[in-house]
DNA sequence: CTATGGACCTGAATGC
DNA sequence: TGCATTCAGGTCCATA
């Protein structure tokens, strides 16, 4: 479900909820992705300071030195309310507060909640070390990007997937930026040339930054904290569109698989 | 080091 | 209606 933009929309819409709170008590549901990774009762009477975001991750800032990393995998989706109901089969984690309970609900349970003593711990370092350039920071440069793209062999969807160059585009945006910047996905990405690499930057930073703008997309049922949808779908120039006029030209849009992912595009706008 | 395929898990949609 | 197959927003890990 989440990619860079629905998991910056649940952090905008819960932040500042939450911030300030002390803990009153953690719930833990089946087993997700990984462990907690400590005993959750050492967060009791503790404070969440803010809440930020790296790449997909959401990171709590709790006192004392402590983080909490939350990672909503394919179907994870946050609710923070003054009361919640009582746990369900997919609510597997509840960070319950002074100013309401934060819950994790997860059907797949390839999501996360993994508590770090920071981010330069052995597990904060293993799950963030490896990550990429943030898309909508001052970091995401043009000759960065260009050359990490030159050292990458791989199709260019399957490099902006990877999350190791610049993180947060997933299935959807993937797809949608490489619409915008005309460029075919199967393009190996060590062969895009400078100038078509800092259109596909731009449409990178462009796209997910409609997409926060927009509430995300809801393809199924993604909400934010606060329960509301996001309607970039409507927006999407290629995703899910197989076989529908490109908006452009007007060819029927074609869809592929790479790396046992879906991939939509024109073949027509896309060269 | 890079590239690729399988693994994790559940529910909804599709096909026979 | 029933049952099997396919697909879904992610990413880690083992293997070439």
């Amino acid at each position: 479900m989440p990619e860079l933009p629905e998991v910056e929309v649940t952090r905008l819409s819960f932040a500042h909820h939450i911030s300030g709170a002390r803990i009153l008590a953690v719930r833990l549901g089946k087993p997700l992705r990984w462990p907690l990774g400590e005993d959750p009762s050492i967060l009791e009477g503790l404070r969440v300071i803010a809440v930020r975001r790296r790449g997909k991750y959401l990171l709590l800032d709790v006192s004392d030195g402590w983080l909490l990393l939350i990672h909503l995998g394919m179907s994870g989706r946050l609710v923070f309310a003054v009361d919640v109901p009582p746990p369900g089969p997919h609510d597997h984690f509840d960070l319950v507060t002074t100013l309401g309970t934060l819950r994790l609900h997860d059907p797949r349970r390839f999501g996360a909640a993994v508590l770090a003593r920071g981010e330069e711990s052995t597990m904060g370092v293993k799950l963030l070390g490896r990550l990429g350039m943030e898309p909508l920071g001052e970091g995401f440069g043009a000759n960065d990007f260009q050359t990490a793209l030159k050292r990458r062999h791989s199709p260019i969807k399957q490099v902006l997937l990877a999350g190791d160059v610049v993180v947060g585009v997933g299935n959807i945006y993937a797809s949608e930026a490489l619409f915008r910047a005309g460029i075919r996905p199967t393009t190996r990405a060590s062969r895009i040339s400078p100038a078509r690499a800092e259109r596909l930057r731009l449409s990178i930073r462009e796209v997910l930054a409609r997409a926060v703008a927009s509430g995300g997309s809801t393809l199924r049922d993604f909400s934010s904290a606060d329960g509301a949808a996001g309607h970039f779908q409507r927006e999407a120039m290629v995703y899910g569109r197989t076989g529908e006029p490109c908006r452009h030209c007007g060819t029927p849009v074609r869809m592929l698989r790479q790396g046992q992912r879906s991939t939509f595009y024109c073949a027509v706008c896309q060269t």
